[in-house]
DNA sequence: GATGAATGAGCGTTCATTCAT
DNA sequence: GATGAATGAACGCTCATTCAT
């Protein structure tokens, strides 16, 4: 499976009169995004960004070069609507989290927890990644979505959440530790999501209160 | 000054008889290596390795593309003169962390400091680096010696100088929290060492008793 | 025309259904195919291989740098697609004079005779040639027949088909006078292919009874 | 030794007040240019001219790539320096022959064993050949006399002291065998001159009764 | 829409030649 | 003169993108 994107840029409106059958042509059009992104991903994740070409991409699905391009305008794009949509599909996560979370350390540990599930779910759905001598292994929306836990873990600790510390150096420590486990938990056989969690969480929590403090 | 690359592939004896003069020709010489490891340094920092071309490095020197080629046999040497050069001169400097240490929590608050303050000498050293849209902003220099910190870790980890904890997490943590906190320092004004090596080393190290235990 | 080089890698079934309308795109692709070939077959036959750059070969077409490439993998191929050409379309020639042949010296004069009416034929469909100051005048086709022709006298006189010589030096030799022979031919206005023959037979069987005798 | 060639393109009148000294500088040049020249026929009879660049011309000696254009303006001047030295040696030796030869057969024996001898003395003194895979195998030098010879040819036809026949075809053939037995005996050891000689001459005089006739 | 050949700027690299030392 | 670094046009080749079919 290929993920949750969404594919159609311009999705009917749901209930539109006749819009119900979705027609031949439009599924076919479905099915052509959803390959390119499928080989897309698998590509920038094997060789890189700058490495890949056109062809890696297209060579992954049964259509041409030309047909890239109806799909996207380029090879930049194709990478930017992967990470959007990493983007996309994991804000909601972790929105819920931060609802559900009482004070920073919970707050942490449930985004936390909710990154390495989504990191794993992904890797479930990416299976084509095969056996090869992964040269790189950050796929676009991965990328993306370590983007958005910075973003969250930054915010929660400007706004007070958290301990008056060196806020922007936490942020960054707080998602290179993320980053980091994250990354080894997925190289791992099998894999264990707790044992990652926790190990990242008491991580970040433990070192909290050594931190030095700033004057507010 | 362009760091303390050694320029010259053949030092001469020091001392040896009529040597002292080094002539014209060797200054240019030693200039035009110079200004092209300069260039390059930039130009890798601002764009990376893949994006880089020869025309890009020596567009920032006066020199022409042939003269490249005198100096360095391709782009990938230039490239690993610069990541050599890191990691030789960092390596003793580690070494004397490891020696003067008495037990792993030294070891990491040396450690940590001694790469601070390189990443300042070097940073002090590099003006060159302008305010460009850094696109990723790490010389083959600087990713040299975070792998030396990286294996002085992981190493000293694996010799049981530290507590009975998930080794690979731990050592990966611990310099990616180094990576993180020392990029962001050296973009404050003003560079402050102490403070960054002391919310580093307060994270990990007040993290570690924190950290669930494995069995031996 | 071009000579009867095979144009189309896969050719279709002759007779296979829906296959006879070969489609403006085929009809394209293979003038174009055509197309290189005979730039390259000019500008080797004027420069020599080594001398001939890519740029020269499209030059003497409409089309651009890439397009030699979608055709040809590479300068040699384009050189060698050209030798080979030769070569097969002139296997069967010389063979068939083998076959009729009695002697060594009717085989000798079938095989110049059919060496010099393929020149022809060539020269005859390489109207391009035009008057530029032939710095070799040797197009890859021409050496491969040339060493055609080698191989058949050389291996003939093996065989013990001719007289007890210094085999090296005869076929050598006689290969020698009809490349020599054959060259200057086509030089002539009007080209007396019969003539030509005449000479070259003559004067290799002419000279074949005052050669020096080896020991059996 | 480096043959004959005259390195001094301005040469001192013999005798001419206070020149019989050649000065240490002279004598500089004169071995420098040798030495280019040297170095240039092996590379040539190695690499041909298109390969050979004038760094491996100056590799092959202890001069700096400047010095060779001190000598040579070109790497085309030093092909044709080459050239004309071996012309300009031969010549001589080929009038030689003609002065001696009574008719044309004589001529003809005369000529080749003339060319023959010389290309073993050539032979002999570019020993540093060694036993590369010679890819062409043909110096300038060579080239050259073989030149020479061809014009002997044919002007003696042309003046009527041979049969008549097709004039252009014949000079043709005659040195065609001429360069082939010439370069092929060459290639064997140990090298039998008188052989060769009887060979070619007997090929191309046995051969000349049985040639067509023309009116004249 | 789908196709895949055509385009041409751009890449890393080489090399004949120049020229400051 | 001798030196060898500097120059820059040119090379074989790639690839994102366009466009006729």
């Amino acid at each position: 499976m290929s993920n949750v994107i969404d594919l159609d840029p311009q999705p009917d409106e749901p209930g539109a009169p006749g819009a119900q059958t979705a027609g031949k042509r439009e599924q076919t059009k479905l099915t052509n995004r959803r390959a390119i992104l499928d080989a897309a991903r698998e590509a920038f994740g094997e060789l890189g960004y700058e490495t890949v070409t056109v062809r890696d991409i297209i060579r992954r699905t049964s259509l041409s070069v030309g047909a890239f391009y109806n799909y996207y305008r380029s090879k930049e794009e194709v990478y930017e609507a992967l990470a959007d949509d990493g983007a996309r599909r994991f804000r909601p996560i972790l929105a819920a989290q931060y609802e559900a979370a009482t004070d920073f350390q919970s707050y942490i540990r449930r985004a936390i927890a909710a990154y390495f599930r989504f990191l794993v779910e992904e890797h479930d759905s990416w299976q084509n990644d095969a056996a090869q001598p992964h040269l790189r292994g950050q796929t676009p929306e991965m990328k993306a979505v370590y983007d958005q836990v910075w973003w969250s873990i930054s915010d929660t600790l400007e706004r007070g959440h958290g301990p008056k510390v060196d806020t922007e150096y936490l942020a960054g420590a707080c998602i290179a530790i993320a980053r980091e486990v994250g990354e080894q938990m997925l190289t791992r056989q099998p894999i264990d999501v707790d044992a990652a969690v926790e190990f990242a969480t008491q991580m970040i929590l433990g070192g909290l209160p050594a931190l030095p403090r700033q004057e507010s």
